[in-house]
DNA sequence: CAGTGGTCTAGACCACAAT
DNA sequence: TTGTGGTCTAGACCACTGT
């Protein structure tokens, strides 16, 4: 990803932690030592150290050292990870296809405006789509977007992915979304396209994507099957 | 919190930011200028504009400059932040009281051994209680704890705050958590005490907390009335 | 006391964007 | 070329932990 010397730092104790070599609760080296193994500052092995303990790989304790975080076990679902921009081209691992349910031009009206920070009488595509796992069927879609922002989306486009359109295509940089996730009842849809009966709900994920100049770029609710998805997180108090 | 000068910087800003003296879209001073402003060094600076970005409040593009995010509004639901430990209680703005639905002492068994990195044979608290703000069901909590590292548990710390008692009187620091949210069918036990009806899902919130020692302390689930919890989360691509 | 992380400095050099 | 943020250094001083 990135050739940073900081990055390297990282992506090597997190394979040596991966591969067993620094075992669970086992104290790492100490700063000084780190410096000297990896040939550079104090300040860049702390930049390294910090992304892991943000992703809760390790921990530090002032006048002891650090250590490793015991590890989080796989289960059966596929999980969304709080950090993971575009939820399921990453997280699943099978042949993701997407059948298009619904795309039109619309007005956006005050709450999409408000949202995507464009005027209510601007016009935006509504796109609606099933996405599949190896032909099942596991989410519903339904994604605004300003079409003068995002221009050129056609059904082709729908058919693959939108995020690698507006990056590869449009040049932009995707950089950042905000979350929210519910559980809600299933709704008609919901039970046409997902197979869910009345008492089943789905797990709904509303989101705001936005690209690295500041701006909105998408809004979108996903409404997962409530027994393949989960979303998790990892939080440390400053 | 912290009497440390970045975190004096971190606040400054987001309170000129909350009272928009610093508004959307608005392009901050250069970091030079700011470490005028403050008196400090760049590092300084930047370690306080970090915690903004990681927040989602400001973003940063190199060669242009640093600029106010646009700000999230507020819906009528309880949320809880992915970044904050005890949901409940900093969350909500009403009165919290709590009702023990029951509260025994168990052998682990593998799975809650496993999550807790104790024998199957060591002795846990299972305690299952009803949250209510203003009187009102909101979340049933179902915790498990080792007995010997949190001795001394009762039905009084139960009707107030198990984190205040680990904190207060056991003197544990907590550190974080890792929490998995999933939609999920109601069952008995909801619909009794949430007053929930057969099609109304319940947002399970799955936790493993862990103390400043890296132990991990508390095993939970939370079953949050659908209609009320939201769960969100900001994230940045790196 | 020695060992260890946390903060902070003053400055260097680089990468990217707009002019 | 100028303005800006990103990385990196070499070291200082402080805070906390265990001996």
């Amino acid at each position: 990803m990135n050739n940073f010397k900081y990055m390297d730092i990282y992506k090597d104790i997190r394979k040596k932690i991966d591969n067993q070599i620094y075992t669970t609760g086992e104290k790492l080296p100490d700063e000084f030592t780190l410096c000297e193994q990896f040939n550079c500052s104090r300040m860049t092995i702390k930049k390294a150290l910090d992304l892991l303990v943000q992703e809760g790989i390790i921990y530090r304790k002032r006048g002891q050292g650090t250590f490793v975080m015991s590890q989080e076990t796989e289960s059966g679902t596929i999980n969304i990870q709080e950090r993971e921009l575009h939820g399921l081209t990453k997280a699943s691992h099978g042949k993701t296809t997407s059948k298009i349910i619904s795309f039109k031009v619309e007005f956006a009206g005050d709450e999409i405006a408000k949202k995507l920070d464009i005027k209510n009488s601007d016009p935006i595509y509504e796109i609606i789509r099933l996405r599949l796992i190896n032909n099942k069927p596991y989410v519903i879609e339904k994604t605004y977007m300003s079409t003068s922002l995002i221009p050129g989306i056609t059904e082709d486009v729908l058919l693959g992915s939108i995020y690698q359109y507006i990056e590869n295509t449009l040049h932009y940089k995707i950089a950042s979304a905000k979350k929210t996730a519910r559980a809600a009842i299933s709704n008609d849809l919901d039970h046409q396209y997902l197979n869910l009966t009345n008492i089943e709900p789905v797990l709904e994920i509303e989101q705001v994507a936005y690209l690295d100049n500041g701006t909105p770029f998408e809004y979108s609710f996903s409404r997962h099957r409530y027994d393949v998805f989960e979303f998790s997180s990892f939080s440390i108090r400053r």
